[in-house]
DNA sequence: GCCAATAAATGAACGGCGTACAATTATTCC
DNA sequence: GGAATAATTGTACGCCGTTCATTTATTGGC
């Protein structure tokens, strides 16, 4: 069997995506270093890219679990709400996401704020695990907007997403005075609510 | 006459400026190097330290502005439209600001992409320039929702900025299929109208 | 169980970066 | 004109991600 040699490496993969996604969450992407990395899994520093292209790598399959993590939270706030009114379950997907990146800011941060070098494109499962976040929202528009067509729902659910990304992403920026959550809470519902009102 | 230093340190500031935001403006704020500006400018390496604390002050300085630019540009676009309704200036705002955006994408990405090193603080001039978009949203917003205190309408100004800020960034992000232009206008449209309308 | 063949692990070394600094040159003021 | 002061210079430092020749471990055939 040549098991040994593959799962070493499986296991070496395992480990600094581990130590990557907790160093990200302590400190932010900006102070990931593939130093400190090699230091915390136990490795040599040129080990890193046996198993990893480059760091861009390891950050994305860092990022990939804090999207699959977000995931799931939107998914159970989908199923601790009402399914009569798709204004609620549209706050209630507003406010889980704002309430997920309140908590794992860096985490969250990380996911938007990490560039690839031009001319590389993302992996496949990655734009797979970001486009099923829209696809959340598709459900409870389509009852909003009967007369739409599958098109341009799509559409109104990037839409929708972008806004309430904008929201949270401003209102949790360093930069401006932090405000408290309650009013970043209610300000997404108010403005779900109109744009649902008004939809 | 003492002008002399103080002539040659203002137009070496100035030569900076101007070098790093074409730079920024033609390859994007990831690819601005001291040296380049240094060699672009003809002076030395050194110099720039001396009429800049680092170069965070210089991109600074520089996307304060593209935030000048981007106030005129939304300036010019209430005065091209009509005082009656306040979801027509909205909508005015929100194209003007998508249509600034994607002239200038590399100037506006650095303006929200650039991060300040961790305790320092913005620049009261930049935070000043930025504040002054939102109040451009303040004043149709106030006729739409006359109800509303003074400081409401402030939080939900600044929240209709990010949403708007929001559509625009996903929209035209390079790692989202790139949508026409007009895609992202008539979904800006289309928020903004069930925003106002719900209001 | 031994031995070539092959893969993995190592850490010193490379090139590029922002920034600091001692030495040099220019400017100011009396 | 010359002492005091400020600006300019470019080398050098420390840190970064990544590479690579070398060493070490694992494999499959006999």
């Amino acid at each position: 069997m040549s098991e040994k040699r593959s799962a070493r490496r499986a296991r070496l993969r395992e480990s600094l995506i581990e130590a990557a996604h907790r160093r990200i969450g302590d400190q932010g992407l900006a102070a990931l270093r593939a130093r400190d990395l090699a230091q915390e899994v136990g490795c040599a520093l040129g080990a890193i890219y046996n198993v990893f292209d480059d760091l861009d790598a390891l950050i994305l399959a860092s990022n990939l679990r804090t999207l699959k993590a977000l995931n799931e939270a939107l998914v159970s706030a989908l199923k601790a709400v009402g399914k009569d009114d798709p204004a609620d379950r549209l706050v209630a997907l507003a406010l889980a996401y704002a309430d997920f990146a309140a908590t794992h800011p860096h985490h969250w941060r990380a996911v938007f704020e990490h560039r690839l070098p031009p001319g590389s494109a993302l992996p496949e499962d990655f734009g797979e695990a970001r486009d099923g976040l829209f696809r959340h929202i598709a459900e409870p528009l389509s009852s909003l907007m009967p007369d739409a067509s599958d098109e341009t729902l799509a559409l109104r659910s990037r839409t929708l997403f972008s806004a309430v990304h904008g929201v949270v992403e401003i209102w949790l920026d360093g930069r401006f005075e932090a405000a408290g959550t309650e009013t970043l809470e209610s300000e997404l519902e108010a403005l779900i609510r109109a744009y649902a009102k008004g939809a």
